[in-house]
Formats: C-alpha cells, structure tokens, sequence
DNA sequence: GACTCCATGTAAGTAGTTACATGATTAG
DNA sequence: CTAATCATGTAACTACTTACATGGAGTC
C-alpha cells in the first residue's frame, strides 16, 4: 500500500509521468522507499484504474502525464492523518548478528567493524548531501531535510552501536563456536541441544 | 532469502518442530525478522525438500522434528561469512514524514510528537526486557543482548529526532496546505509554491 | 464436555524483483 | 549515424500476508 501513497504524495506537488516519478524515486524517495520501474509503472496503471489519478496530457514517445484526482488528492490527507506508519519490521543486519556468534570470535568482530565503516562512509555522504544541497523553505524540501537529518544519525548509531558491540564480544567470554560454550545456561527450555556435538565445527568458519 | 537464514541459524542450536521455531520468532527473533506461521511451514518444507534440513522425529499430534544436515550446517555458516546483509531499506514512517508538509503545521508537529512519544514507551519495554531477563553468557543470549540494545538506542534516536523535528517545524516559516494552494501549481517544474518569508533554517542535529 | 494449547497444512491475494521487449527523440 | 536518454509495458518469479481448515492431547 505504501508505494501506492507514495506515488499520490509526488503528485500532490505536480503533474508528472511515471518516467518522472521514477526519478524522483531514484534521486530522493528512494533512500526510505526504493522501487522499481515495473512496479512504478504497474502501480500507477492500478492508480488510473481506481480513479485516483489521471491522465491529463500525452507528450512525445507515448508520454503519458498522470495528475491527481480529487479522489486521489483526499486519499493522499486521509492517509496522512489517519495511519500513522510505523519503523520499519525487518532488519537483515540484526538478523545476522543474532547468529554473529557461529563464527570465530575475531570474524564476529571484524564483522562488527566493517559495518562501522560502511555506516561512517554513507554518513558521511549524507552529510555532504545536507551542506551541499540548496535547502529553500518549501514543505517538500523541508520535510526531506528531516528525513535526511534521520538518516545522518541514524548512521551515527550505527557506528557507536557497532563499536559498543565488537567491543562486547572482545571482552565477553562467550564461547566460540569451536569450544562446548553453552553449557553454563540451559535453564530455560528443555533440550540441551547445543551444537557442540561434532568437533568440525571448530574450524567450519574459515 | 533471510527468513531461510534464519530458520537454518535457530536449528544450528537446537532440533525443534515448525511450532517451536514459530514460537521463537514470536517471542524474540520476531523482533528483527517477524515470520507468520504459514510462511514458515512453507519453508520448512521447501529446506526439506532442498536437503538443507530434515526430519529427525516425529512427536505425538503429527509433530515433525526438524535437524540441520551438514549442508545446511555448511549453508548457514556461508551466509554468515560470505553475505554481509545491510540495513532496512524501507521506513514507512519516514516515508510519511516526507510528505508531512501535507498537513496543517500543528498536526503534523503533532504526528512527530507522537512518533516520539511512541518511541518512548517502545524503548521502555525493551530496557525492562534488558534488565529482567536473564542474560546468560551463551552465544545466541549474548547476540541477543547486542540486537536488544540496537533497539534501545534506536528508540533513544527516535526520540531525539522527533523533538528536533518538530522543533523544526515549529519554529520554520514554510506554509501549511491551508495557506496557498500547493495544490494549484501544477505544470511548472521548479517550485510547488509555498514558502515564506522568514529565514534561518537553524542547522544540525544536536 | 468444554477449553486451551499443540501442531500442521493449503489457498488466494498483495508486494516486490528480475529480466525481457520495444520504440521515439535528441544531442553530438 | 549512433549513442544516450526518454518512455512504457509485460511475464515469471520470490516473499510475505490473511484466512481458512483440521485435528490430537491435556486439563479443569
């Protein structure tokens, strides 16, 4: 449903064909809300369906200029005021580093490291982003500015996060995957599983 | 691809049936990486039928077991090694905030504090999590605790921007719909009206 | 006997990705 | 003339959601 109200929301500002919103997302929406040309294109078809929005002029190479209806427009402010959307659910990075600990403890950390990197280099796009870019008052720019803000230290937690955790496994004696490890807890549910069983699991890492 | 990686990392620890892993995600890997019961089965039978796991016992009420083999041993320590997963790509929150300008001036700082009121009580729960349980030193506890506080300091961040951003808001001269019609500037490019007059757009994040 | 929890599965639909296919217009 | 850009579309696939359907086992 998002991409849906996405697309409405560009075209509350202007009149625009999907080539031109896909753009849009490229340069800008897309750093919280990438999406694809035949998903933009598809979309929008659904959109002109429903009486959302409408062709209102076709130019060159079949061109097809989509503007918001009334309809689409009120969906656009009852979306808006009525949902409020939430953080995002899925998160592949933690996902991983909740398994971080089936490799050897200096490859879990190395691991830890790299994404501080990674989160300082884009943070530091980001931020040549903010200074560079012209940022007059209209709500669009604005509002985007916000989110660019969000973005930036966002990033910056990413870095204390990851060096306050690599940092956690260094000192911590949590055992590698090599050594039996789990034995001290068990309490909680009922099978001693544990992994330890095959002793190859020592270098399985690298 | 993740919800596999997922599957196959929890039964890197222990044997467990559909319903056991079910109740994991529910009640803690869920929090990164939610799962709906029919997405898992489906999978499950998929990781079956692809070698990666398979049946080690069958339980009273149809309950079926499930065991890595040495490939989906292998599969799993692949991911973790070669694949470095990013960050969420979609924020449906801040794809709202883009389009936040939409909205009356007060209702929209509105929508941010409750966005950060939210984040209070979310970063609440999770510090009581922290410092209820018991936080053993094995490795999937140990991990745990590094997502746990990746969470509490998301919300912390949440928080803080959504004070700044309101402030922003607040205290900016960019006009609400209501004023002029945003609304009316259709075919020209460059500038979809509203602005105003007063100046600085006081800078940067703390 | 009723209720809850354990346990699995399938069907229909939405959302998103990858890849292919086609062609017009413009700038050099 | 040729390469880049503008412009749209579709088909096949993967991932995820919602809803339905069924039944065994334990417990009050």
């Amino acid at each position: 449903m998002s991409l849906r109200n996405a697309l409405l929301g560009l075209l509350v500002f202007r009149p625009g064909s999907g080539y031109d919103l896909l753009k849009m997302f490229d340069t800008s929406l897309g750093y919280v809300w990438p999406a694809k040309q035949s998903q933009i294109y598809g979309e929008l078809t659904k959109l002109d369906a429903t009486g959302l929005i409408k062709v209102t002029e076709e130019g060159p190479r079949g061109r097809k200029q989509y503007s918001l209806t009334p309809e689409g427009h009120a969906e656009t402010l009852r979306w808006l005021s009525e949902t409020r959307e939430s953080r995002p659910l899925r998160n592949p990075m933690l996902l991983q580093t909740f398994f971080l600990g089936l490799l050897p403890r200096e490859d879990a950390v190395q691991r830890l490291l790299d994404h501080a990197e990674a989160s300082a280099k884009e943070h530091d796009t980001l931020v040549s982003l903010r200074d560079t870019e012209e940022w007059d008052k209209d709500m669009l720019t604005v509002c985007g500015r916000l989110v660019l803000e969000h973005g930036i230290r966002q990033r910056v937690l990413e870095q204390e996060w990851a060096h306050w955790a690599a940092e956690q496994l260094r000192s911590g004696h949590a055992e590698g995957p090599g050594t039996t490890g789990t034995e001290t807890a068990d309490a909680d549910t009922t099978d001693p599983g544990v992994v330890a069983d095959s002793t190859d699991q020592a270098h399985s890492g690298r």
